[in-house]
DNA sequence: AAAACAGGTTAACAATTTGATAATATACAA
DNA sequence: TTGTATATTATCAAATTGTTAACCTGTTTT
């Protein structure tokens, strides 16, 4: 899983596009655009980014219902997502905010204060989660790439490394063979079908412990 | 922990604590109040509120201030901090935010709109969890991919799995065979007249519990 | 009562999924 | 460069799951 974070800017206005995306990606920020409400449920699709910043009056689907229909979907239940827009009025600000956006900026905004407002969502964001991971005598170390079990320390390849600790970050938890694709190897890159069964085999060969249990067809868990 | 969230209040005019007090009361949450920066880490090593809404110029410690004091503590490192300030220029507010607050509104505000950030904060906070259905003796977890009744997991395939789920998602409504067709088998792919049946057998074979009624001519429907 | 109908049951078969192994490709360090 | 570790793909057997067909049961309609 990649550190940096993604973001999708929507917005009508090239101006303000490039203005956000010049300072996101000097923060160093990896952007993609969209010039529409339905451009950008696609780019979200696709890229499935960490934060959308999204525009409000926008040709096809306004702002508001792009958020309403993302949120709906289980894949962007708990993204990030922010408007920016130049309506300032009270009733649109509740209803973007109560439409499940995390916060609502009104143009024009100084680029310093929307930079801050992005970390600030990172920030919290990031709070959730800890590079230290402790199941029973597993640790998974994050930060380290190491695990231990039973004061052993086990190599794991990066990808195993990665898949174990996403399945061990929700003990229980059946992932499903996309949501493992997406979060190991990301939406841009495409494998086949059966790299995930080889690493699997892989990480049960090396930890020797029966801790990842196979769902059939739907997919993997980890549970000690 | 109490579902009841808990919120310190502090600023320095009588006025604006009441309005906001009064505000935050009617939306139900649990309102405690400081007149100062002092006052405030206080309040808040007394009461470990979930939120805090700080004024940014008051005697003694000014809101930043405490903000800085209050996120050094390992118990105040995850609090919510919101400024609540009539300090409108970009550097205090960049600093604000920099200060490790989650956001930075400005006087004078509606209380519409606070009570909507703050409700939109906790929202993000709580990432609820509706994965976990429960009726009566029995849990479904639609994370876990698991079953449970009065203690036994119950083992379903997939496709019984998701009929089930989709029917106890709504105890009570009557499911129509081509509604059950398209969420679970989707609107891609045809499947004969009979699938629908023999799926729910097996779920009443494997559950062997009456929970699932057959509404002659319209489809069926989950009752305990 | 016979026919028509809706749903239930069972068994057989088809399709899919997975685990294992081997082969090949790629990245990286010595 | 070579060698080694890691990543991906291919293949195939085994197991599981999904679907269909055929038949059964009960109910409603004529």
């Amino acid at each position: 899983m990649s550190n940096v974070k993604k973001i999708l800017i929507a917005d009508d206005e090239p101006d303000i596009l490039e203005i956000v995306q010049f300072n996101l990606q000097i923060e160093g920020y990896e952007v993609v655009t969209a010039k529409n409400g339905n451009e950008a449920i696609e780019q979200a699709k696709k890229h499935l980014p960490d934060l959308i910043i999204l525009d409000i009056m926008m040709p096809g689907k306004n702002g508001i219902e792009v958020c309403n229909i993302l949120r709906l979907q289980p894949a962007f239940k708990d993204t990030l997502i922010i408007f920016l827009s130049a309506l300032s009025d009270e009733a649109t600000e509740v209803r973007g905010l109560e439409t499940g956006a995390d916060d609502y900026l009104t143009k024009p905004i100084s680029p310093k204060i929307l930079l801050t407002k992005v970390n600030a969502l990172f920030r919290r964001l990031n709070k959730e989660d800890n590079s230290l991971l402790q199941i029973g005598d597993l640790t998974i170390d994050r930060e380290k790439y190491i695990i231990n079990y039973l004061s052993n320390e086990i190599i794991l390849a990066r990808k195993e490394f990665e898949l174990l600790a996403l399945l061990a970050s929700k003990p229980g938890k059946v992932f499903l063979r996309n949501e493992i694709l997406n979060q190991v190897w990301g939406t841009e890159v495409i494998v086949g079908d059966r790299t995930i069964d080889v690493h699997i085999r892989k990480i049960r060969q090396k930890l020797n412990l029966d801790c990842i249990t196979t769902v059939k067809g739907v997919g993997y868990k980890f549970e000690l």
